[in-house]
RNA sequence: CGGGGAGUGGCGCAGCGGUAGCGCACAGCCUUUGGGUGGCUGAGGUCGUGGGUUCAAAUCCCACCUCCCCGACCA
């Protein structure tokens, strides 16, 4: 041990911590052209588990999976003067393709309300066409000033759910189902990490929402990541593009249609909520590899317990890697492991084997077990449950720990600066929000004294939960 | 766009007028293998770009470009 830190540590620089776990995990590249990325194999990996949890909700609700092209005629755009204005800075406009000038630019989709909502317009009639619950995977591309590897990327991948209802009633249950069901349940059970539910002041509402619902999870440094978003469009892109529908009495109706997303960014978050100086810690339910069988020394029947200890976790069901590089020294590939945050890893060497046992260590925990050959399997396995468990309670303690109950506006400024101040909404309002904003400080969500969703920004005693953001 | 910082082998850096170096990583050999083992050998760089000063520029001067960090924007 005490070698040079593999990253530099959490406490010294947490986002040059963060670059390095990036880089040193394996997990993404910068790409050639400014704020996009290349996603490597094992981040990959950790999405496409992440993707799979998410869709496997979205289909539960009810939504089905679709494509929509990624490029839109620009003027689509402007037909919501609030959604044009939120999104002009940072479009990409193709305006020259096959060798000539474009008569109209094509935009490269920043989201896909406009042109989900034209074909939404012809594929809706009657009431009965409703509700239209579609969703589809796609990758998107926003300018963005300051980009940042998974969290803010000018080409990001995500989900966009679109949904038309008959109701503003429905439309605005379904987006808060979405919220709950989909978001808050996928990052609570799978990702690990406690979210914050709550509604969006005005101020950082989606461009064109008339309701922005957010799940909001602190990271290591006491900021904050929207880590995902369910808006309620109110009639806004419904009248923009037409979407009507007669109703039982026979009378034409705007629709009411909602949208959500997330995205790519969920890996940033995961990193930063989870990780600590030795690097990520994956929770087991999205990790590409669960256990690493390490076979320390290639001696006597060392390698052949390894294989079998990886043989009988897999057919358990347990996503394994048999390590067996011997030519590699163990600390080395030891350290490998803890940056790539694998859950759990059993250690087989002939020292402990002639005693009959094994080595197995939680990432979540610093000391090792050793244990008799027979029951590390089953050890194993249910480690990866007391590894999920123990993610989540270490990161809510975290957030606990870091959030702090004030009054005033000049406290919360305060308390900003390590985590989350609540706020009774009353004691803040909108010109309490611009004061906070001059400190780079931004009312993360509101909710009620309970902790559920409001159903509109003027209830009484609302709690704003306030802090800085990425 | 405002404020900081930096551009030198893949990565991290030193050198700051006189023939391009170090650490890590990489390849080969030996040594080691239970927490980044040690040694030898080797490969790899038009010193961000353009111009200027000078006998001589990575080094000094001018201009430009790019990247990173902090903010405004944001999944």
């Amino acid at each position: 041990m005490a070698k040079a830190p593999v990253l530099t540590p959490q406490s010294e620089d947490f986002p040059r911590w963060y670059q390095d776990v990036v880089a040193k995990a394996e997990l993404a590249d910068n790409g050639p052209v400014r704020g996009t990325m290349v996603i490597r194999p094992y981040a990959w990996a950790l999405w496409e588990h992440m993707q799979a949890a998410v869709d496997r909700r979205i289909k539960a609700a009810g939504a089905e999976n679709a494509y929509f092209p990624l490029f839109i005629p620009e003027s689509y755009l402007r037909r919501e003067a609030q959604h044009v204005e939120g999104f002009s800075p940072e479009l990409a406009v193709v305006t020259h393709a096959g060798g000539k000038e474009l008569e109209e630019p094509i935009v490269v989709r920043p989201t896909s309300e406009t042109v989900i909502g034209e074909y939404m317009a012809k594929w809706i009639q009657s009431y009965r066409d409703l509700p239209l619950l579609l969703n589809q995977w796609a990758n998107v591309v926003r300018w963005e000033l300051r980009p940042r590897v998974f969290l803010r990327t000018t080409e990001f991948l995500w989900q966009e759910g679109h949904t038309a209802h008959a109701t503003a009633e429905d439309a605005s249950a379904y987006a808060l189902r979405i919220l709950h069901d989909v978001y808050a349940d996928f990052m609570e059970t799978q990702l690990a990490m406690p979210v914050l539910r709550g509604r969006k002041t005005r101020r950082e509402r989606f461009a064109g929402a008339v309701n922005t619902l957010t799940c909001e999870a602190m990271m290591g440094d006491g900021k904050s990541l929207q880590m995902g978003t369910s808006h309620e469009l109110g009639q806004n892109f419904a009248k923009a593009f037409d979407i009507v529908y007669s109703d039982d009495a026979g009378q034409q109706q705007h629709a009411w249609t909602t949208s959500w997303g997330a995205s790519t960014r969920m890996v940033g978050g995961l990193i930063m909520c989870h990780g600590d100086d030795a690097g990520l810690r994956v929770p087991p339910a999205v990790a590409p590899i669960q256990v690493v069988v390490l076979l320390i020394r290639d001696e006597g029947d060392a390698r052949a317990e390894a294989q079998r200890i990886a043989g009988a976790l897999t057919d358990r069901g347990v996503r394994v890697r048999l390590d067996d590089r011997v030519d590699t020294g163990f600390g080395r590939r030891a350290v490998d492991w803890e940056l790539k945050g694998v859950p759990v890893r059993v250690e087989v060497g002939p020292r402990d084997l002639a005693e009959g046992n094994v080595t197995v260590a939680r990432r979540d925990q610093p000391d090792k077990a050793t244990l008799p050959l027979a029951a590390v399997v089953d050890h194993a396995a249910a480690a990866l449950d007391e590894v999920q468990a123990g993610l989540f309670a270490r990161a809510l303690a975290h957030r606990e720990s870091r959030s702090a109950d004030v009054k005033t506006v000049e406290e919360a400024v305060e308390a900003a600066r390590t985590g989350f101040a609540r706020i009774p909404y009353a004691a803040l309002g909108e010109e309490g929000e611009n004061r906070l904003a001059s400190d780079a400080i931004t009312v993360r969500c509101l909710q009620r004294p309970d902790g559920s969703v409001p159903d509109a920004d003027d209830e009484p005693d609302l709690v704003a939960w306030v802090g800085r953001s990425y």
